[in-house]
DNA sequence: TGCCAGGCCCTCTTTAGGGCCTT
């Protein structure tokens, strides 16, 4: 797998896992994989699919997600999902929000079939905290509302998610934009602000805008 | 319905603690 990094920030796929819990290390595994591809700003691909992680599921989790144990009966295993979710992937950035998470989950079930993630993952989150300094809050669900993005009619499914992602994405790319007039945003620059500290976050902006 | 982990980030910090996010 190549990467690009330098490619443009508005290239990427942006992706969201629902899993049986929060730890991989402590048994936990993924029952959901959702995805949305953007190139050049617009949607151009989705991935969607549920995955059997071999024991039944918690109550809480059924609940939290809408995910049942009778839906995750008939779904494929999750080695099967994600050979394909690696395929989806090919070469280009990932986007989820709070990386993290997604990316010790994804590390782990790419393990489980013989692929070495070597990728690029930024995190909606991480920008979110530099860009929207006074949200009430960097939820994805807060964040959604407090920019005004279209949401979908359910939270925490895959697609659902990754779908506000995206748009989120965009939005904070495009909101960088107009207020620092930059002509295009490459996904390091993107990634380089998320690690940027909070109060630097201005001048950073400022002094790429001049280059 | 929650507090199982872990990275980030702030503060009454660095010999640490705790809130925020993700499921």
């Amino acid at each position: 797998m190549h990467h690009y990094p330098e490619a443009s920030a508005d290239t990427a796929v942006i992706f969201d896992f629902e899993t049986s819990g929060l730890s991989p290390n402590y048994g936990d595994r993924a029952i959901e994989i959702g995805a949305v591809r953007i190139k050049s700003g617009k949607v151009v691909d989705r991935f969607q699919q549920l995955m059997n992680p071999g024991f039944r599921i918690s109550g809480f989790i059924e609940s939290y997600t809408g995910i049942s144990n009778e839906l995750l009966k008939d779904a494929p295993a999750c080695e099967e999902v994600m050979e394909a979710f690696a395929d989806f992937i090919g070469e280009d950035n990932l986007v989820a929000h709070n990386a993290s998470f997604d990316k010790r989950f994804l590390e782990a079930e790419l393990e489980r079939v013989g692929i070495h993630f070597r990728g690029n993952i930024a995190c909606s989150m991480l920008l979110a905290r530099r860009i929207y300094q006074r949200a009430p809050n960097h939820k994805l669900g807060t964040l959604v509302a407090y920019r005004n993005i279209q949401a979908e009619d359910v939270f925490h499914r895959a697609l659902a998610d990754s779908e506000m992602t995206s748009r989120l994405w965009l939005k904070m790319i495009e909101d960088l934009q107009s207020q620092y007039l930059l002509p295009e945003l490459s996904f390091a620059t993107m990634q380089k602000l998320s690690r940027t500290p909070k109060s630097k976050v201005h001048s950073f902006l400022s002094s790429f805008s001049s280059e």
